[in-house]
DNA sequence: GTCCGTGCAAAAGCTTTGCAGCCTT
DNA sequence: AAGGCTGCAAAGCTTTTGCACGGAC
């Protein structure tokens, strides 16, 4: 999606100021968090610019998006600790058993003053298919 | 979000075939996936009943959704890996500075099929000031 | 009989997109 | 001058919600 660096970027006063804020904070913040921050030094920004801005930065390796990997709500019965597999390019989400790391966990515990209850591990990637289909570069 | 054990549950076909369903499938359906697949048993099913039941579900905890912690998406500068703490009540998510865990990948690496590229952990619990307003019990 | 679950439809919430004009190169 | 970037508004997509009726207990 977004397009895959074949565009000549141009600078503009909003996505530098954009990439500041981003920089500055470590809120990870939302589109809309920007947008009301920006709008104080740009009062006719529009939201649009805001995403058509971010998709740009990230183009660019900028900016990463953190709950990407599916648009919409995914659900399982397996309640059981387990990670995923998540291929980049078909979307498939797999199941992966691998043992759960306790010493991470015990780890992470005495690094932060959280109280943590569970963790998740995803691993992006390819699975089979698609990365036997990538040989053809479509 | 839905209620919180307050309230009794009944049986309904609609939701027991969906469960079934639920744990029949190892791919992690999205709901219009479930949609699809029940109304060929139901045919006046609706979407709305589909999210109904899949919240009931998650509350009885016998589902999960995948992708929750957050209703939209959240961007960062920092392209560095590192992890992420989250704190389940506020909704607040801190960059977590532990070690990557570089022989976590290459066990898993040696576990699948997939070509992995990168992995993302996430550990979620109750942060300091959220700890600290539980004891009063909202 | 009670009140939870359902279907239907409308609404909500976040994100994307079309268009005409402005600004960077 | 060319074409990317912007503001505005409309559309898109997933999820939620109000309402009246039917079903479980």
């Amino acid at each position: 999606m977004a397009n895959q660096g074949k565009k000549k970027f141009r600078t503009s006063k909003q996505r530098n100021r954009m990439l500041q804020l981003l920089r500055a904070t470590d809120s990870h913040p939302t589109a809309d968090w920007l947008y009301e921050e920006l709008k104080k030094e740009f009062p006719r920004l529009s939201l649009g610019t805001v995403y058509r801005n971010l998709s740009l930065l990230i183009d660019m390796g900028l900016v990463k998006k953190i709950h990407f990997g599916s648009t919409f709500d995914r659900f399982e019965a397996n309640t059981a600790p387990h990670y995923h597999l998540i291929c980049e390019r078909c979307g498939k989400i797999i199941d992966f058993d691998l043992p759960v790391y306790e010493d991470i966990i015990e780890d992470a515990k005495q690094r932060t003053t959280f109280t943590i209850h569970f963790h998740r591990i995803e691993f992006f990637g390819t699975c089979e298919n698609c990365g036997r289909a990538s040989q053809v570069n479509i």
